[in-house]
DNA sequence: GTCTATAGCGGGATAGAC
DNA sequence: GTCTATCCCGCTATAGAC
């Protein structure tokens, strides 16, 4: 730790800068679109400096998933202590968010390329995908257990739909914009009685 | 017409076939991944002889979805003296056999790479998603005034979520298979009120 | 850690023969 | 309507200099 603080600014934090990089690519084009070029190009750099830091394009996009799955198991530890209908609110906002910076959760790139991607980072895929499924079910559970919640039906078919919604509500806003993907948001609400309740 | 009979079989009908192959990779791979190659190889032919069909790739994807779109307008003539509810799986059922057959519906993949799309390319996706969406809020409509559905909000606003939904379990279907497809298939019945209504 | 140079492949598209 | 041949481009990845 010490250590670190003694060259703080020893080599310019490339590693770290790529996988942002690419991130941003894997969320705007998927996979298959962007290269090693793209990248290069952005840090003013030579397509062969990204390889001595991830050897194949396969390595890097698993790396990017990697930090990826980490950050969101922290940010589900920094919301674990809201009520449920602020956690359901927040994680609609992270998606939110994505579509008004021009991109998509890596769930809908990736899964919609799932059967042309390299087999690791198809393991990528299906574990995020696991970890966010399973979240959200635990999170409709104890809603509903609380009283916070309101629905017919398993929680776990519930997170399925709503998280699902959440994916493709991306796709759509995406083509037209951020006002269908807001009423996707407030319809949420209402299957889970957060407002009205009984017809 | 009868000059048409008269020479049945005078030419291949190459051209469909060169559409119902780029549609398939549509559906399996997105606009990005295939080439006039991977049709050609199919077909038994060059791909030069593609281009003679089909000028430019952006040409060959527009035509597929000019097809597309006017085959689920008259799908939609072929259901539409069914009861709401029986619509409104016949149209799921469409995505689940998409699943089924290791594909997913163009509105997935071609939403997906929106951004990456030559111009006259975006345009199509966004005809078809128009045409999908308004003719599922007019189905909502009709449901709930007759009975038949029950929920609250916007029947365009519920109709949004369910599109939606539809998109994403192609994507959760696709990653994990029929089964999680099938119980958000069921969710969806509960929140239309085609089950148990009330808690 | 970044460079130049290059190998090797596959893509979209065209010209002109058959 | 399909072919061969070709052009030019961009991609992944590697070798070896600096």
């Amino acid at each position: 730790m010490s250590s670190a603080q003694q060259k703080p600014k020893a080599k310019r934090d490339t590693k770290r800068l790529i996988l942002d990089i690419c991130e941003r690519y894997l969320m705007q084009w998927g996979y298959n679109v962007f290269s090693y070029h793209h990248i290069a190009d952005e840090l003013g750099v030579k397509n062969a400096a990204i390889h001595y830091h991830f050897r194949t394009k396969s390595d890097l996009a698993v790396a990017v998933l990697l930090r990826y799955r980490a950050r969101f198991i922290r940010w589900t530890q920094t919301v674990e202590a809201l009520p449920p209908q602020a956690q359901l609110d927040a994680y609609m906002r992270l998606s939110l968010n994505f579509v008004l910076n021009q991109r998509v959760g890596v769930l809908v790139t990736l899964g919609t390329e799932y059967n042309t991607l390299p087999e690791p980072l198809q393991e990528q895929v299906k574990l995020l995908q696991d970890e966010i499924f399973t979240w959200f079910a635990a999170l409709l559970e104890r809603g509903r257990s609380s009283g916070d919640f309101l629905f017919n039906g398993t929680a776990h078919a519930m997170a399925s739909l709503i998280a699902t919604t959440m994916l493709g509500s991306q796709l759509l806003g995406r083509v037209r914009g951020i006002g269908p993907f807001e009423e996707v948001v407030e319809q949420v609400h209402l299957i889970v009685g957060m407002k009205r309740n009984s017809p």
